[in-house]
DNA sequence: AAGGAAAATTTGCGCGCGTAAAATTTTAAT
DNA sequence: ATTAAAATTTTACGCGCGCAAATTTTCCTT
């Protein structure tokens, strides 16, 4: 590496002995110029360390490469996880991506979408709040710039929609456990912060009267995304007032599950298939802690790489063929039971 | 809003009646323009929806109001709940923050690094992988971007260090345990990725030297961030070998310790407090789900608001004195301890 | 009302790069 | 060798804004 500093394309070009804008071509696509071309650059690169100004770039391109993924709760490890695996693949596809999260309030989505609007990205991954997002401002963004949505669907928004089938899941769930013993009873919050919870709450309704069992829906109340402590808290009250029909507990996801597992716990009530155990808790969404809960939790898995994957080439096919795509897809994932202690 | 689109800040400078130069000052500062020049602006401001092209911004400012935030692995809900805080004060005092994750990679740690030099970044927390950083890398970044170190120190690097004090967590654990019960084992991994561990265990040597106990460190094998996998494993071995001295385990983080109650339960051993139990677990960090393991953890917790309120302020003072600070400071926070049913 | 400091304006240049059109060279095919 | 196509170079302009110096206006003081 030379110590001669390249302050920008100008002399980057003039000691690689090509022409800036073909230097600057190459920049935008290394593919796009003669290979001879290409490895001149690139031994250049070698020797004097040089990168294109982004800011210089990004100002005057029609499209950037920037794309941005948005999630409604970061600090949920089940989103950690999904924008972790995305991220990955946008850079391996040449993308820089940049992660937000709507930290569960509809003003920050709304601001991180304006933020957004002025970076220019080249397409957007957007997992929205769901029942709290203000849907108009969504709706517009969807307009102009291309977006793809993912996890929870809005009706009609974005190019396209890639996330998990929750009919799948719980229709998995149900017959596993009602097959296995008693049948289950559907725990959930009234007012959910995620739309999948209704999805699922209809469900177990379907797939119960599809086998000819009674349903029984129990509804905790709770605000926000502290699902632990909403299914702690809801638990305890459901046990202590003896409000389930039968021993086995479908809860709508794994956050909520968790916080029920610690109320049976701290009311004395052993968890698991066996016999001689209390309860049966089944849930969904494999969180990555339910391997390690105790005992460890019998859930429906996402797919968590396909919707990542699918999400990503989706978005990248959206780009190519420049913002719009025939008409919207809904692509969804079926569930996979793991079976686990818990039931 | 009219429905006139301004296309730069020459046109908002003329619908506003205030020349260009002026209003690029208001947006640099809004209190270095006379009042009455500033209402007039935020009037046209409501009037015509505009916002400045933040690329050619950056691209003439000496310095942007980009802010870096950096972790070693966004999907730990530890670094994801202290995301989420810094992010938020940021924003509050008119930055731009931008979240980077390592995913516990050196390389990662390094493109990071490398794309936040581009970004002209007004100052950056780091939180470094610590063991496996690149410290020559990590080094050379600090010397040219205005940085803060938090949750783990690299002697010497950036100009002021954050955390939490590692001796005040375990002293407090291994007071409290010794207290009331047994002296306890301590449960680590053998090569951390993470360097506060070593400080932890290097703590509870000298705690139970100074109280007169003889210490006893169990160390286990694994690699990488999957540390309550690390600690089932471990658990599950060191559990049938009898490996333990006594029936009081201080796990070196709560990550470990959730992974160790699930290797217990599979053992049919009972945690707790009481009489009954077989054993007694406690741990550090008081990760946002130790509250929610069966039994509940008992824990030294992080004050995560002042460590968060410290980095981010400590970073201001930074940007506001130019880049340097007189000398390095290391801010140490000492630890709350937790008591909950596992010990 | 006069004076001076502070704020605003005018003028003008530069940042680093994208990109278009035309001229030239290279490559591949006949 | 001839020729057309593809790649490269030259030339030239524009993007939207920061910033500095000189000038003018505004405000407050005495």
């Amino acid at each position: 590496m030379d110590q001669a500093k390249i302050k920008n394309m100008e002399e980057f070009a003039a000691v690689s002995g090509i022409s800036r804008p073909t230097v600057s071509k190459y920049f935008n696509d290394p593919n796009s110029v003669r290979a001879s071309t290409r490895e001149r650059i690139e031994a250049a690169l070698e020797k004097y360390d040089y990168r294109p100004n982004i800011f210089a770039m990004n100002q005057n391109r029609k499209l950037t490469k920037n794309v941005g993924i948005v999630v409604p709760y970061l600090a949920d490890p089940f989103f950690a996880e999904i924008v972790r695996v995305i991220e990955q693949e946008c850079i391996a596809a040449g993308f820089s991506p940049t992660v937000f999260s709507s930290h569960g309030q509809q003003e920050q989505e709304k601001s991180i979408l304006d933020t957004l609007r002025s970076l220019k990205p080249a397409g957007v991954l957007l997992a929205p709040l769901g029942r709290s997002s203000d849907k108009s401002a969504i709706e517009d963004f969807c307009k102009n710039v291309p977006t793809v949505l993912f996890d929870s669907n809005l009706e009609g928004m974005g190019e396209a929609f890639v996330g998990s089938d929750n009919h799948s899941f719980v229709e998995q769930t149900v017959q596993y456990l009602s097959r296995t013993g008693a049948a289950p009873c559907f725990f959930e919050m009234r007012n959910p912060a995620n739309p999948n919870a209704n999805k699922r709450r209809n469900a177990y309704l379907e797939v119960m009267q599809s086998i000819g069992l009674e349903p029984n829906v129990v509804s905790i109340d709770g605000e926000g995304w502290g699902f632990e402590e909403i299914g702690r808290q809801g638990g305890l009250k459901v046990l202590k007032d003896g409000a389930l029909a039968t021993n086995t507990v479908l809860c709508s996801n794994d956050r909520l599950a968790i916080g029920f597992l610690s109320a049976c716990y701290e009311m004395g009530l052993t968890v698991g298939r066996h016999e001689k155990c209390d309860l049966r808790v089944a849930s969904h969404d494999d969180h990555p802690f339910s391997r390690f809960t105790c005992p460890s939790l019998t859930t429906a898995a996402h797919d968590y790489s396909a919707v990542s994957e699918c999400s990503v080439e989706t978005l990248f096919r959206l780009i190519e063929s420049g913002g719009k795509l025939g008409d919207r897809t809904e692509t969804l994932f079926p569930a996979r039971l793991i079976m686990r202690e818990s039931a």
